[in-house]
DNA sequence: ATACTCATGTAAGCTGTTACATGATTCT
DNA sequence: AGAATCATGTAACAGCTTACATGAGTAT
């Protein structure tokens, strides 16, 4: 099977350490927990799965509720090798950032102190946006799925750090005490943080 | 003009705030600025470039250097109420991310802990390549510019709280210090970070 | 009866990347 | 002379999102 792409491997990985599921469920699944770090939408999910039954990764087995479709996905021993072989392989990992609001921030010299801070105020409310939905995701308690936990635990610190970093700039805006001052030598006399 | 894409408003950033541009200079200011915030690549800067010509937010300037092709772009007042609008309009800005280490942390129940500890190890350094580059890429002194040197500072801030916490992750890992523990009554007893 | 959730999928389109192509200039 | 950098661009493709379509079961 070529190259899997993100969202393969995260169905490999919700079936496989997880158990056999649906489209569905892992499509809810994935928007209370991976959401925040690994998006996938239900038009990717569907023809992936597909994609992987196709490609001997997973099993599908026809189990309709009532008269209600249902497919439920295994994985295979193939799939379970390819998982374990991500997962071990210790390749160059994607991380990728789309931050619009820190993007406002770095061309904010254009505006006046003001805007400035409402532009910081606005970064700040995405991620207490983003730390409420956090939180409604806790996981439940599962002492053999410890990690899925820990990525919530990040998830948690993460964005609680971005909103203290937001409200240290906003003060620091709004009282005139500009973060790290520029020298007259120009040299800068950066703040601790 | 229709709706600006992401790269059109860092293009009409770089240009308006940071004045006339050309094409490959965006490119390579992208490369060690807002990189780590929001990519541009050549093949997207340059058609982009164009429409907003075509759309009359830029205007184009011949001035080959030699016999070099060279086309340096200006913001039209058009173009600059956009950048202004865009960054005034407190619009619900963008973030993503995508953290493929992280999605492997969250299947590492399957894994040993020798092989849990090594994933959480791939993402540090992950994370200190960043923090490398990142310092690399430190701003010149510009004082009617300290934006720009803020989200740097954002961008060394985060990366090293990342690798704090992936250090305390392995270090809790290592020495079985299991990090917050399940209790025999199903409680969670959180470790404070 | 109605709305919501379960459940699966497709089609169109957007955004972006990679790889390639071209050619001039400058540095070593 | 050769390599690196300046400079612009295109073509193909990958990946993902949005919106739509369909229909059955369940709760109010």
């Amino acid at each position: 099977m070529a190259d899997l792409t993100g969202t393969a491997h995260l169905l490999l990985g919700m079936i496989g350490v997880k158990g056999r599921r649906t489209g569905y469920e892992i499509k809810r699944l994935a928007e209370r927990s991976t959401r925040f770090f690994w998006a996938a939408s239900p038009g990717q999910i569907y023809p992936e799965l597909r994609r992987l039954e196709a490609g001997g990764l997973l099993t599908r087995s026809e189990e309709p509720h009532g008269g209600r479709e249902r497919n439920v996905y295994s994985v295979t021993e193939p799939g379970e090798r390819a998982l374990r072989e991500w997962l071990t392989d210790g390749s160059g990992s994607v991380f990728e950032m789309r931050n619009e609001a820190l993007l406002k921030i770095f061309f904010a010299d254009a505006l006046n102190t003001e805007e400035q801070i409402e532009v910081v105020r606005e970064m700040r409310a995405k991620h207490e946006a983003i730390l409420d939905g956090v939180r409604q995701a806790t996981p439940p308690y599962e002492p053999d799925r410890k990690f899925g936990y820990i990525s919530w635990l990040y998830g948690l610190g993460l964005n609680t750090w971005v909103v203290d970093w937001c409200k240290q700039l906003e003060s620091d805006l709004a009282e005139g005490r500009i973060p790290f001052g520029f020298e007259e030598d120009g040299s800068v006399a950066a703040r601790p943080r």
